[in-house]
DNA sequence: GACTCAATGAGAACGATTGTCAAAACGGCT
DNA sequence: AGCCGTTTTGACAATCGTTCTCATTGAGTC
C-alpha cells in the first residue's frame, strides 16, 4: 500500500505552492534550502509516481529537462510555458486536438500521441529583458 | 572557411538517402557498419552545423533523444513520426501555426517558439505488432 | 611540396536520470 | 507503547546522451 512519508509530503506540498513548472533537481534544490532536504533519488521517484497518477503535469523543455507542475485543469491540455522562470498559462486546444486526431488516421498511423507546448518569455520577463 | 572532409560527406550522404529521423548515435554506428567511421563527436559536430543551417531537421523524441533529418520541404514545418522506427510525414500546420501565434500574443508573451510533434506507429510497424 | 588553420577523434568531463541495496520508517496489530 | 512485515529512503554507483579538450591530421592555398 501506498505509504504517507514526510518526503512525499514536502514534495507535494511544494508543487502545491508553485505556479512554475520546476525539474527534479529544482525541487531537490529547493527543499534542502528550505530546509526539508529529500533525497534526489526519491524526489525524481515521487515526481514520476504524480506525474503517472495525473497529480502533476510533466514536460520536457527545450534544455531536455523534464519539469513538473501541478495543473489547475485535470484533463488534457498543453501550455505555454516563459522559457525564463517556468510560469505557465493552460491552453485548452479543442481544435489541434481535433486537427492532430484527424493528420494522424489520415496517414494510417496508430497510437498517436502528441507533443504541444509553447515556450517563449512571459510579461514580465520580456520586460525586465527590455530594461536591461 | 568551410572544409569538405571525408566525415561530413559521409554524414550528409547517409542522411541524404534516408527517410527517417536518426540520432546521433545511430549514424555514428550506422556509418562504423558502413566502413565509413566518424567520430562520434564529429558525426554531433556536423548533425548540429547542418541543423544551423537548415540543412536538416532536428527534433527531440520523447525518449529525449535528438533526431535529424534531411526534408525535402525547406520552410519550417512540423512532423508525424514513428515512434519504433523513425519513418515520418512532414505536415503543414498553418491553421496550428496561426492559433499559437495568436494564443502567445493574448497572453502577453513574446519571442514565442513552440514544439509540435505527434508520435505515433507507422501502418507498417502498426500491421507488425498486430501480428506479433 | 610547404604552410596555415579548420577539422577530427580518443577520451575525459558533464548533467540529467536511473539502478542498487542496506538502513530507516510506515501502518496495522496487539 | 512495542512488534513486525513491507515500503521507502538515500548515499552512491552506473547509464546515457551530449559536450569539451587538445594533440594530431588534413583541406585548401601558393
Ligand atoms: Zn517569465
Ligand atoms: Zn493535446
Ligand atoms: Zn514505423
Ligand atoms: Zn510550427
Amino acid at each position: 500500500m501506498q505509504r504517507t512519508t514526510r518526503q512525499r509530503t514536502a514534495v507535494a506540498e511544494l508543487l502545491e505552492h508553485s505556479a512554475e513548472f520546476r525539474s527534479a533537481q529544482e525541487v531537490h534544490r529547493m527543499l534542502a534550502d528550505r530546509g526539508e532536504s529529500v533525497g534526489l533519488a526519491t524526489v525524481y521517484r515521487t515526481l514520476q509516481a504524480l506525474a503517472e497518477v495525473g497529480e502533476v503535469d510533466a514536460l520536457r523543455g527545450p534544455d531536455g529537462e523534464v519539469r513538473y507542475r501541478r495543473c489547475d485543469e485535470q484533463a488534457h491540455h498543453h501550455h505555454l510555458v516563459c522559457r525564463r522562470c517556468g510560469t505557465a498559462v493552460e491552453l485548452d486546444a479543442a481544435a489541434v486536438e481535433a486537427w492532430s486526431g484527424t493528420i494522424a488516421a489520415a496517414h494510417g498511423f496508430t497510437a498517436v500521441e502528441h507533443t504541444i507546448e509553447l515556450f517563449g518569455l512571459c510579461a514580465t520577463c520580456s520586460a525586465a529583458d527590455a530594461r536591461a
